[in-house]
DNA sequence: ACAAAATACTAATAAGTGTTAGTTTTGTTG
DNA sequence: CAACAAAACTAACACTTATTAGTATTTTGT
């Protein structure tokens, strides 16, 4: 009769939600089973249900989590004093630091939203519409002070989130290049590409 | 007693194909029932196996018959003259064309190679790994002639993939811009931000 | 140490899965 | 028109799934 260990500062459900991603990650959330999961806590099935309500909460969970940190650090650079390009900056190297921090759980929430029950998923994806725009308000807003090419600012947005989702930090990467390399590169690259 | 009509200028197979791809995308691989595939053909679930070997099957067909277009169009690119800027650019183009010719079979590909069986997952990982050498070796061409500055090749190449891989045509987009601007803009996005 | 609450277990269920077997219908060819 | 092949159908199977019910055990609070 095994139990659940809390994580270390953390709850109980917080160690479910983390091997919980480790697992929607690897494997998808739909060929994950609680049955896999509740194997990896060393403990039934259907004990797991003490913790959690559904298997599809837990990928809310995980989803709504990571959307509310990416939302709040919006928020953040929206309010702050830095310029376009700043701004731009720091949106990048924070996306690549959560995916350093909570890989499972950022790869899981850009790739496995979609099954998300109805409601949520649209939910989901208006949050993901309104951090968009926010993106796409940055850029206009550099490309009016003359710190941006004329660029398309939308497209430009899709570019730069769309090589952050993407992103699979790998373990193989890790050994090809430091987090810090990877952020300088990745800054430099994606801001030079549409600066003045 | 329907009957599944071939695709124009194909075969029924392509016809089954093209359905799968467009409910893989929609819902994923494995949420996606063999019965609802049989349904949007108007026939009954088992009748697709006169002409399927297995549901997998269809999954690998998509991803090998794309990861096949990508790896020939690498082979063009390679073989050509342009310097390694027009090569890099010349990639770039290929991908976004081919993401709006065959959106869903491209999207499929990128997103749920994961579902293929453990040896054909090997496989493709090995056909994108090389496919990845390759834009690597270019960058790394580009930087000896001083054409790009000098950054790191392969985050550079990750950058581009994965902005070309996450890029998600929706409906929406069509509205916003066209495909000659998605391309120039990206085009310009991408290659500017490590030209010297 | 005892009562209560939390949390584990076993057993079972209903629903859905891909797929096969066997049969009937349809389309093609001599 | 008859015969043969292609391709549809119905029925069913063997599995896996998430989840519930009911019960035993462990932990917690007094």
């Amino acid at each position: 009769m095994a139990k659940i260990k809390p994580l270390t500062n953390g709850t109980k459900k917080d160690s479910i939600l983390k091997n919980a991603a480790s697992l929607f990650r690897k494997k998808g959330f739909r060929a994950a089973s609680v049955r896999e999961l509740a194997e990896m806590m060393g403990v039934e099935a259907p004990s797991l249900y003490n913790h959690i309500g559904s298997k599809s909460e837990l990928l809310q969970e995980i989803c709504f989590d990571v959307a509310k940190d990416f939302t709040a650090n919006m928020q953040t650079v929206l309010a702050s004093e830095e310029n376009a390009a700043e701004k731009t900056a720091s949106v990048i190297r924070f996306h690549i630091a959560k995916m350093h921090n909570d890989f499972d759980k950022v790869y899981v929430s850009d790739n496995e939203w979609k099954q998300l029950h109805k409601k949520e998923a649209d939910d989901f994806l208006a949050q993901r519409r309104t951090y968009e725009n926010a993106l796409t308000g940055i850029i206009d807003a550099g490309i009016k002070q003359k710190l941006f090419i004329k660029t398309h600012s939308r497209i430009a947005t899709l570019t730069i989130l769309s090589a952050l989702r993407g992103l699979e930090l790998r373990q193989q990467n890790k050994k090809e290049f430091t987090l810090r390399e990877l952020e300088e590169n990745m800054v430099q690259h994606l801001i030079n590409g549409i600066t003045l």
